[in-house]
DNA sequence: TAGTGGTCTAGACCACATA
DNA sequence: ATGTGGTCTAGACCACTAG
């Protein structure tokens, strides 16, 4: 199965695919392997967290040295759509290991260590998309969407406002409830009830006033200033699933980043 | 030259290196490879943009096969060290080349492609260091430190006030004329003519309000929302070498950031 | 044509986890 | 003992650059 243009096993070192005509453009083997493998993710044939087969057992599937396949996986290894554990196998990763659970979080306190956040969620309803949410989703205005509104707090400090659209049809049946009486980052929920795993994120950051609702939810004056963190999150195929637009209190807390 | 614990070929596949008594940790040849081509990089055997030796010469050099040498630069070339042309060679990264050109510039506009931005400087002089300024430099608190203010201008609009403290004994003769002249980011000339290489960088963000001082610099209103971005950068060995401040306006520009 | 990095293979052995 | 990923080698050929 899934073996498309993958070579046929020819026995020299040469690459005797991604070639069918004349022009065509050169794709290295692990570069196949590695789509062949994000498309069996994206299916579903292996969970968030599910053991995948083994490198010698792709190699014998795909017909290429266990190499081959070593370079594919460890470029979805360092794109962390896949977890390697020696001695055990690679897994599929999951927003639920403790090693993720800071990647989506940036918002951590100044002095000691970043605490576990609770949520209150304050709103959770089905709406239509207006102009702006359907193109950053990919929807066509008026479609079905998510709202939920959340309010991170640090304790009994509120500390982050967040607006969240969601497309509707990827998150049937999602209310108040379920998402309050999940424990665990919300994208852990997304993964594990709904199938949907977020992999990559753009967020654009700025400072803006503290309006009326927000300067309510987090107890500042009108005014304050406040970071603005403006999010989308695609999943595998750079396929748009979640709008976020965050209000931060940052008198205590910072966005932390890492410029490398 | 530089082949401290490196194998002393044996020709079959296992690791004769970096094992020297009995509890020794293991540490994979690549790494130690890695180790040393970084070791040379700090003490500037190779000046940036400049083309280092073949692989399979670092082979020969280091006694192992061109293999690993070549697992060791794939980890210098992610980290951005190192920059591969293929059929050229592999060349010590620079801040010159546009491809880098903002990686550490995240300030870029709302609508259309990041504009190359003006620099006004302020001021430029040599102080003692404070406490703080100190601490994070790792420095004494009382040495010398060189202050630099410096406007980034989009077009005719001011769009950000940096406060730079750099360390003294490595930029011993920098002055806003020397700023002045040269044309290109700054971390271009701290690297070609004081031998000082920006690798990486830690930010922390915050929404703050315009002091006196910033807004008449940016042209806004005392009390307005400014994103302010505390940055300390690192060159070779995880030692700092910059503490920057930057206060940012934000109605037409945002801090743009990918998670992965 | 020669030299560089880029890809691919085949096989060996090491480190780690589990049974 | 077995199976997994992790490291290392040796050698071949491909893609790209430049003299």
């Amino acid at each position: 199965m899934a073996s498309q243009s993958i070579r046929p096993a020819t026995g020299d070192g040469s690459n005797g695919a991604a070639e069918s005509a004349s022009s065509a453009v050169f794709t290295p083997l692990y570069k196949q392997i590695k789509r062949l493998v994000i498309d069996d993710l994206d299916r579903g044939a292996w969970k968030p967290g599910e053991l995948i087969p083994s490198e010698q057992e792709l190699a014998v599937r795909f017909q290429v040295s266990q190499g081959t396949v070593r370079k594919a996986i460890d470029e979805l290894s360092a794109e962390n759509l896949l977890t390697r554990r020696q001695g055990k196998g690679t897994f599929v990763a999951t927003h639920d290991e403790p090693r993720a659970q800071f990647r989506f979080l940036r918002i951590v306190p100044d002095e000691g260590e970043p605490a576990p956040a609770q949520n209150r969620f304050l709103d959770c309803r089905r709406v239509r998309a207006t102009a702006d949410v359907a193109r950053v989703l990919d929807l066509k205005t008026g479609d079905t969407v998510i709202f939920v509104r959340r309010l991170l707090m640090f304790g009994a400090a509120p500390l982050v406002l967040d607006d969240i659209w969601l497309p509707g049809a990827l998150f049937k049946g999602l209310t108040a409830e379920r998402l309050g009486q999940h424990h665990g980052s919300m994208y852990a929920l997304f993964e594990s009830q709904f199938g949907t795993r977020m992999i990559r994120a753009d967020e654009r950051l700025r400072a803006r006033a503290a309006n009326a609702v927000a300067a309510k939810a987090l107890q500042v004056e009108i005014g304050a200033p406040l970071l603005l963190v403006e999010r989308v999150s695609f999943t595998y195929g750079e396929r748009p699933v979640e709008l976020r637009l965050g209000l931060c209190r940052t008198e205590q807390h910072h966005y932390r980043n890492t410029l490398t």
